[in-house]
DNA sequence: AGGTACTTATAGAGT
DNA sequence: ATAAGTACCT
């Protein structure tokens, strides 16, 4: 029988078909598993797979979680309408684009297009960029959005309103109305749009309310603690006839609100459905009882929580691995060390390990040392593979191929590879556009010798648009491969990277390759699903032509990328990235102040319970060995940045921590001056020289002034003894020495924190 | 119009 | 440190 895999709890939870169900599941605790008996299980008793809707995080989880629900009932599982909010809804919004006056070709604007269009209204509008920034504007639109506030809403709203002048920022609901009709204009939508606009769809036509309601008799949500008002109310309308409505999550993981997410969605389930069923599953089968019991020491310092106790039965495990290290450098070494040696000892493979880090940069560092011990390594986060330059050039071809109304495609690629059409004429250009309301494309296909623009320019844009209408034409003839090389080949922009000397750019020419590969395997690539056996109308969007390539790329995540499973290599990821993912060996590195929790989180209560939250995420990720890292100085933004420890380490109960804590822990209070001298402020951690060890008085002379040091002179240091200045550079406070150590070896010191001695 | 040199903003997580 | 934007010169 089917079930007789699960424990008590997840049975329970996976049998209850009916009615509105709300599971909380701790950490490690078989949630994915009981979901896919759930699905398995509804199928088994012969609800029909088209009948199902599960949403989750990412399209990965979806992919996975799919094929192992084929494993259990067999192909029919492929019929299950599954993916993240934003590529379902995306879907239907393709289907029903009539209905909200949009071709199905539209194209979904990612943040930098939307920043850019933001930038040019704001120009537009003569007001200061800088008072108007594009990224605080996108972000208030945002937030309008997910909370489904239209922009007339945020017009007419008074509180706005005020708070807006109050802010010196009076513009923004006017930007907001010019920013939503400039999409529309561009025939695209934005990330919150796909989900705005589901909800226009259901709220404004009955017929297809019905509609989905009867396709969608089952609704599952996977991490519903992370979902924002917009998502729970598309939900929330879709289950409303059938109310089989069946969302599981964990409140101690909700680490998204800082993009809208809001948990009371999930707190507050009970009281929106009061006939609803709660089932908690506690049972934590992934870690050791040693990381378990810290991670539930840590998260109980937060106090807005639902009550749960995660336990285990697996072993007791090792305790957590502490090691705090004077820089980032020696930091990712030790990583190195202990990854060869666990290698080697404890006969792990490089898979088994992730490097977990709060902020993308922190992975140079890390790469440097991994590369140079030889260890095979991916980077699952970072500038996305999409992000990049190259990728986003050639996208952007695709997409005004797909859409010839999209003006942020258009602006990007009208020039480049650069074929003599200047800021003079684009200038023109827009003008004709904005007094005709019109996209760019058209006001370019409709030029003439009125436009003031020159004969020969003219002839060039024209030019332009003809070869990009050539291959619209072509879009449905065609399938992507075929057609994305011909673009790619008649772009230029191979040509012209080819002839650029930058080393940079042959590497920009393989993730062009990438891409045509990528485009190779989308075509092969079998049948996902038959949209909607019902209708039938949506067969053409299954077609492996460019415009569903561009449509499924604009909302894939570095993670979502195919990666071989067997690839032997170590991890290393941002914690929100690793969520939903486990590890036998866990580092998280960075547990400095400022970093982790981030600086811009230590305003509020709410913001730093955040960041602990994430830190529990970060520890729940391990199996069987868990390992915090911090660094005394770490190069940041261009600078040196000394931190203290975080305070999240002192929030793991000492007992589960290795003996190499106190030691560092006595060290730091022999330091009188590591006590706040905050004079009553706000007790925010600051970066400042005195969180810095203070020199122990051991001899050597103290110099006058940094111009005392020279090359060769023998020098002392509080922590790495006596050593030889090999160079210096720089000056005053920017002077920086190498500094050969007797026993710490060469060393580069910022001579302004280095308090070096002279030798006597 | 296009390229180079300088200036300035941005350094938080990601659909 | 890096990317993007601007000024200025060919």
């Amino acid at each position: 029988m089917l079930l007789d895999d699960l424990n008590v709890e997840q049975r329970l939870a996976a049998e209850c078909n009916e009615g509105p169900v709300l599971i909380i599941a701790g950490a490690g605790s078989g949630k994915t598993r009981t979901l896919t008996y759930r699905i398995a299980h509804l199928i088994e008793k012969g609800v029909d797979p088209f009948n199902i809707l599960a949403l989750t995080f990412t399209n990965k989880a979806a992919n996975e979680m799919k094929e192992r629900i084929s494993e259990l009932v067999g192909d029919k599982a492929r019929y299950i309408w599954m993916g993240t909010f934003h590529s379902v809804f995306s879907k239907i919004l393709r289907i029903e684009a009539d209905r909200l006056g949009y071709l199905n070709t539209f194209t979904v604007y990612d943040s930098e297009d939307s920043k850019g269009l933001i930038r040019s209204i704001v120009k537009e509008f003569n007001l200061d960029e800088k008072v108007y920034n594009k990224s605080f504007i996108l972000g208030r639109i945002s937030m309008s959005k997910s909370n489904l506030i239209s922009a007339q809403d945020y017009i007419d709203n008074p509180t706005f309103a005020s708070e807006d002048r109050s802010i010196n920022k009076p513009y923004i609901g006017q930007i907001y109305r010019e920013y939503n009709s400039r999409l529309r204009r561009a025939m695209a939508m934005d990330f919150d749009d796909l989900l705005f606009n589901m909800n226009v769809l259901l709220r404004d036509y009955p017929d297809l309310l019905l509609k989905y309601q009867e396709k969608f008799k089952y609704i599952l949500v996977d991490e519903y603690q992370d979902t924002n008002y917009s998502q729970y109310y598309i939900i929330k309308k879709l289950s409303a006839r059938y109310r089989n409505i069946c969302v599981v999550g964990d409140d101690a993981q909700s680490i998204y609100a800082f993009r809208g997410a809001n948990i009371r969605n999930i707190l507050d389930f009970q009281k929106d459905y009061p006939d609803s069923k709660i089932f908690k599953l506690e049972q934590n089968y992934r870690s050791t009882k040693n990381i378990v019991n810290a991670a539930n020491s840590v998260i109980e310092r937060n106090i807005g929580k639902i009550e749960k106790k995660v336990w285990t039965d697996n072993d007791l495990g090792k305790k957590i691995n502490y090691k705090e290290c004077d820089s980032d450098k020696n930091e990712a070494k030790w990583i190195c060390n202990t990854i060869v040696d666990r290698k080697l000892n404890d006969d792990a493979k490089y898979k088994d390990f992730a490097i977990l880090y709060r902020t993308n940069q922190q992975s140079r560092s890390l790469e440097e040392s991994l590369r140079f011990m030889n260890i095979p390594y991916r980077i699952f986060s970072g500038v996305s593979f999409y992000g990049r330059k190259e990728i986003k050039d050639v996208l952007s071809y695709f997409r005004l191929v797909v859409n010839n109304f999209d003006d942020e495609a258009f602006l990007r690629i009208i020039n480049f590879p650069s074929r003599g059409i200047g800021e003079t004429s684009l200038n023109k250009l827009k003008i004709i556009a904005a007094e005709n309301s019109i996209s760019l494309f058209e006001a370019a296909m409709t030029l003439d010798s009125q436009s003031g623009i020159s004969t020969r320019t003219v002839q060039l844009i024209i030019d332009f648009v003809t070869a990009i209408r050539v291959f619209t034409l072509e879009l449905s003839k065609i399938d992507a491969f075929e057609l994305g090389v011909k673009i790619i080949s008649k772009s230029g922009i191979i040509k012209f990277l080819k002839n650029d000397e930058d080393p940079i750019s042959a590497e920009r020419i393989e993730n062009v390759e990438e891409l045509i590969n990528a485009l190779q395997a989308f075509v092969e690539s079998e049948e996902d699903a038959i949209l909607d056996e019902l209708t039938g109308e949506e067969i053409s969007l299954n077609n492996k032509t460019l415009d569903v390539f561009v449509q499924q790329v604009s909302l894939m995540s570095e993670s979502d990328r195919d990666d071989d499973k067997d690839d032997d290599r170590v991890s290393l990821m941002t914690i929100h990235s690793a969520k939903g993912l486990e590890f036998p060996y866990v580092f998280v590195c960075g547990m400095e102040e400022n970093l982790f929790p981030n600086v811009l989180s230590l305003g509020s209560r709410v913001e730093l319970e955040e960041e602990r939250r994430l830190f529990y995420v970060a520890m729940t990720r391990a199996k069987k060995e868990l390992a915090l890292s911090c660094a005394q100085m770490r190069f940041r933004n261009g600078q040196m940045a000394f931190n203290e420890k975080s305070r999240f380490l002192d929030d793991v109960d000492p007992k589960y921590l290795s003996d190499e804590f106190f030691n560092s822990k006595s060290s730091k209070k022999s330091n009188p001056f590591a006590q706040e001298t905050n004079f009553g402020l706000s007790p925010k951690r600051k970066l400042s020289k005195i969180d810095l060890p203070l020199p122990k008085p051991i001899g050597g002379v103290p110099v006058e002034s940094m111009e005392d040091f020279s090359e060769g002179m023998e020098v002392c240091h509080d922590k790495f003894g006596l050593g030889k200045i090999v160079c210096l550079e720089g000056k005053g406070d920017d002077m920086k020495a190498e500094v050969m150590f007797e026993s710490a070896g060469l060393k580069k010191l910022v001579l302004r924190f280095a308090k070096l001695k002279l030798k006597k």
